[in-house]
RNA sequence: GCGAAAGUGGCGGAAUCGGUAGACGCGCCAGCCUUAGGAGCUGGUGGCCAUUUGGCCGUGGGGGUUCGAGUCCCCCCUUUCGCACCA
């Protein structure tokens, strides 16, 4: 009998062999044909290895293998992301100190990675927490910060009261903490940001030529949120001294300007309330700053509109109009300018607020028909919100008539002259917060001195090493637990040597990772975080595939940090990524999988029944790779079977030689080389996939045996999904060699891969009747004639004549009759 | 509310420069093999009708363009994702 395929015995025995001979381990300074195959690192839980992560990094190593067999030099290395929020709340939650817990899960990661036979390059790991590593996360904050592009400021800020700490903008979803889904608050602290609002146009920009995946690039184009419009300043009465500048996008509206709001945080506020209005504004104020945010974010469906009169009035610049001042919590500090000009016609809640406070309302843009005959006091029961090509101006002065699309440049350009206005874009992004009051993280490398203010730590002095600290469980404070080490925090100020205290805030994850790809190539070298020669050598990354969750937080802050770097001379590029492609979610029977549910996918238990082969291969065919698919248990059967089917064809019996057995097998044979060439190099797997079965049924049809011409490309296709089947395959075909040593990936013919024998299609009238086989390139006058001949065809044409006939070559003919 | 993507057999999914819908797999059915089998092999498998040749219907719903529509256009429904008082 047959020797049976025994899937966990040959993985053993590959994931040995690949170890001892270290096959993966790339000449980082020689190779001559690099491909720098990047996946986004996992956080090491304690849970150990998701199913999630094993899809995500099974296609992204099944594009490395493939390259790596088409002759590249593949470089396909692995880190964890060790540090973070989410490892100090579970280390808490365990009682076990983080200095601890981290390494034993990422010896539990190791293990399970290697089990599932990624092609990594296990002597570059990058582990974020080791000194080594944030020793140049702390360098990069010493550039940035020399290079103006950190700060440290108060602002209000989203606090997480369950992690106690602050967020960034990119951490809240829906107004609650990404981690814990606490609600947010707001808190104003001191805090460090980076600027990346000064490179929202160059990561809006740059999004035109990098090769990313669409929805990828949408929805960075929408968290950036760029608008244009003008920025207008109005006066006010009273106050010669200040002006209140706004942001509008719709400059064409503003005659109908009747009143303007400020946000509660408006710093203008206190100032200009009159007195009988003082106590009812206090309150207000109050209330608003007391609301959490999210109660203060779902106004807009459900709560009504509030406000309240601060008895100031501006100056409407055109019309020279007395409007009155009111304060508001629908206008967003965060964004422009606080402050907003009432343009109630023409603006949604702008009319919802003036409707509710019976604030005047002026119309001034209509559609163009509309305008012969227009009566100036007409009343709208809605605004009027189109801004199509068609509308024109009304009660504008002398704009009326303009159209309104036009009317924006005219009148931003008629207040520029006066010095009462400016064009102006704004970005809906906001500035990094980078300060996290929190133990488990690179400490921020500053000094603060009472004499000499804020001092970066000297880059000699790196790294500032994370102290361990035994109570490192976060307080209400708002001050970090660093603090809690007088050791740490009591030190020398670099500068006037006099006492001070160092920061004591670390800094959020996403700073770690948003530069670890570059450490990578150089995690022997110890002198510099990235040597030059191979990081242009193997930078920009060929390509990274990773999860569509990080669009705006990993994948943008990387792009940002690469910037910066690359603008204080350290990189020779600006965009970190070559090409990015996201992969789909995999979820379980049609359901999210999810601890609360209990249906999680282990991959040990199926990589212990099936192997790591078929779960690959398994994971890879239940749907596109880049939409997800759905895991249903009974279905990887069909991929065990299918191997056996491989196995046996090479190991079964005799293999034959000579050239495929028919021109028929041999061209199936070129053109399924053809198909998964092209499937597997932009992702589509699962059709891959099912075009190695249909082969394989084609080969062993009849059950006969195939020949080794035959077998042997299909090993090799195999090889990027079943490395270690493929490997043993290939030894017993007599290779000495890995299979992944050398250029294994078969070539085809274009033009055997074309069948000569072609099944057309014959319709009557577009109705199919009947399918004619013949040779490939035959003439429309042979076709027809054959159709013709058809009974089925005569059945339908019967007493009627051809009046046209449609050809479409080696495909289908369509006799239209009457 | 705004933006985007998607709705195809019992199931996962193929096929979109408009050209034979349902590849491949799961499941199911029949047969073979077997002491036995949640094993293996062979064949079948969108629905309805027909003894056979075959016919009709069919890609969320409705209209349209076309010799021909899953694919293009218009309207509607549903689902998923992103953003959400962003001025």
């Amino acid at each position: 009998m047959a020797e049976k395929y025994d899937p966990v015995a040959v993985e053993t025995k590959w994931q040995k062999r690949w170890d001892e001979t270290q096959l993966h381990n790339v000449d980082i300074d020689g190779a001559d044909a690099p491909f720098y195959n990047l996946m986004m690192y996992p956080y090491p839980s304690a849970e150990g290895l998701h199913v999630g992560n094993v899809y995500a990094f099974t296609g992204a190593d099944i594009h490395g293998r493939f390259k790596q067999l088409q002759g590249h030099t593949v470089f396909e290395p692995i880190g964890f992301d060790a540090f973070g929020i989410h490892s100090e709340n579970f280390a808490l939650e365990l009682g076990v100190h983080p200095m601890e817990l981290i390494p034993s899960n990422i010896k539990n990661f190791t293990r399970q990675l290697k089990r599932m036979g990624f092609m990594y390059d296990w002597a570059r790991v990058v582990d974020v927490t080791q000194p080594e590593y944030y020793k140049w996360t702390q360098w990069i904050f010493l550039q940035l910060y020399k290079g103006g592009m950190a700060e440290r400021r108060q602002a209000p800020v989203n606090w997480c009261p369950s992690c106690k700490t602050v967020l960034a903008n990119e951490q809240v979803i829906d107004g609650r903490c990404e981690r814990c889904s606490t609600e947010v608050t707001q808190r104003f602290l001191d805090q460090w940001f980076f600027k990346i609002t000064n490179y929202a146009q160059r990561l809006l920009d740059n999004l035109e030529w990098i090769d990313w995946s669409e929805s990828t690039k949408r929805l960075q184009r929408n968290w950036i949120g760029r608008s244009e419009g003008a920025d207008i300043d109005f006066e006010i009465i009273g106050h010669p001294d200040k002006k209140l500048r706004v942001f509008t996008t719709r400059p064409d509206t503003l005659f109908g300007a009747t009143f303007m709001v400020l946000a509660p945080e408006h710093p203008y506020l206190q100032q200009i309330t009159t007195d009988p209005q003082r106590a009812a504004v206090d309150d207000y104020v109050k209330n608003a700053l007391a609301m959490d945010v999210v109660e203060r974010r779902k106004a807009g469906e459900e709560r009504e509109k509030s406000g309240v009169d601060t008895g100031a009035k501006a100056i409407n610049p055109v019309t020279d109009e007395e409007i009155s001042i009111w304060v508001a919590d629908y206008v967003l500090m965060e964004y422009g300018w606080g402050a907003i000009m009432g343009v109630p016609a023409h603006d949604e809640r702008d009319f919802d607020f003036a409707t509710q406070y019976n604030l005047p309302i002026r119309i001034v843009v209509i559609p163009a028909d509309q305008y012969e005959g227009f009566d100036p006091s007409a009343e709208l029961d809605a605004a009027f919100t189109e801004h199509t090509e068609d509308e024109v101006l009304v009660n504008s002065g002398k704009f009326d008539g303009v159209l309104a699309a036009k009317a924006i440049k005219e009148i931003t350009d008629w207040l520029a002259e006066g010095g009462r206005g400016t064009h102006a874009v704004n970005y809906r992004i906001h500035d990094w917060c980078i300060s996290r009051q929190r133990y488990w993280g690179p400490p921020i490398p500053a000094i603060h001195c009472e004499k000499d203010g804020i001092v970066p730590v000297p880059e000699e002095d790196l790294p500032v090493t994370l102290p361990f600290v035994e109570n490192f469980k976060p307080d209400e404070s708002g001050v970090g637990p660093l603090a809690r080490s007088a050791e740490f925090l009591n030190v020398e100020c670099p500068t006037c040597g006099g006492p001070a205290k160092r920061e004591t805030d670390v800094s959020d994850t996403f700073l770690d990772s948003a530069w670890y790809f570059m450490r990578y190539p150089s995690t022997d070298r110890h002198d510099v975080p990235f040597e030059a020669g191979r990081t242009k050598k193997w930078l920009p990354v060929d390509m990274y595939i990773g999860g569509e969750e990080h669009a705006v937080l990993h994948l943008m802050y990387s792009r940002f940090i690469t910037m910066a770097l690359h603008d204080l001379g350290h990189l020779p590029f600006e965009e970190p990524y070559h090409k990015f492609r996201k992969h789909g979610l995999i979820i379980r029977e049609g359901a999210k999988m999810s601890k609360s549910r209990g249906n999680v996918v282990i991959p040990d238990e199926f990589v212990e029944r099936y192997g790591a082969d078929a779960f690959r291969t398994y994971l890879m065919f239940l749907g596109p790779y880049e939409e997800g698919g759905d895991f249903r248990e009974q279905g990887i059967a069909g991929i065990s079977r299918f191997f056996d089917r491989v196995w046996d064809a090479v190991v079964g019996g005799e293999l034959g030689d000579g050239p495929p057995e028919t021109d028929e097998l041999n061209q199936k044979l070129h053109a399924t080389i053809k198909k998964v060439s092209e499937d597997v190099a932009g992702l589509q797997y699962n059709t891959a996939i099912a075009a190695m079965m249909e082969y394989l049924n084609a080969a062993r049809g009849g059950g006969r045996s195939a020949r080794r011409s035959e077998i042997e490309p299909l090993v090799a296709m195999i090889a990027p999904f079943a490395p270690h089947l493929a490997e043993e395959l290939w030894e017993r075909l007599g290779y000495k060699e890995s299979i992944f040593a050398g250029a294994s990936w078969p070539a085809y013919d274009e033009q055997l891969a074309l069948a000569d024998q072609v099944d057309i299609a014959v319709q009557v009238n577009g109705r199919l009747r009947a399918t004619i086989r013949a040779q490939r390139g035959a003439s429309e006058a042979q076709v027809k004639q054959a159709a013709l001949g058809e009974e089925a065809v005569q059945r339908h044409m019967d007493g009627m004549e051809v009046v046209k006939t449609i050809f479409v070559p080696d495909r289908l003919i369509n006799l239209v009759v009457k």
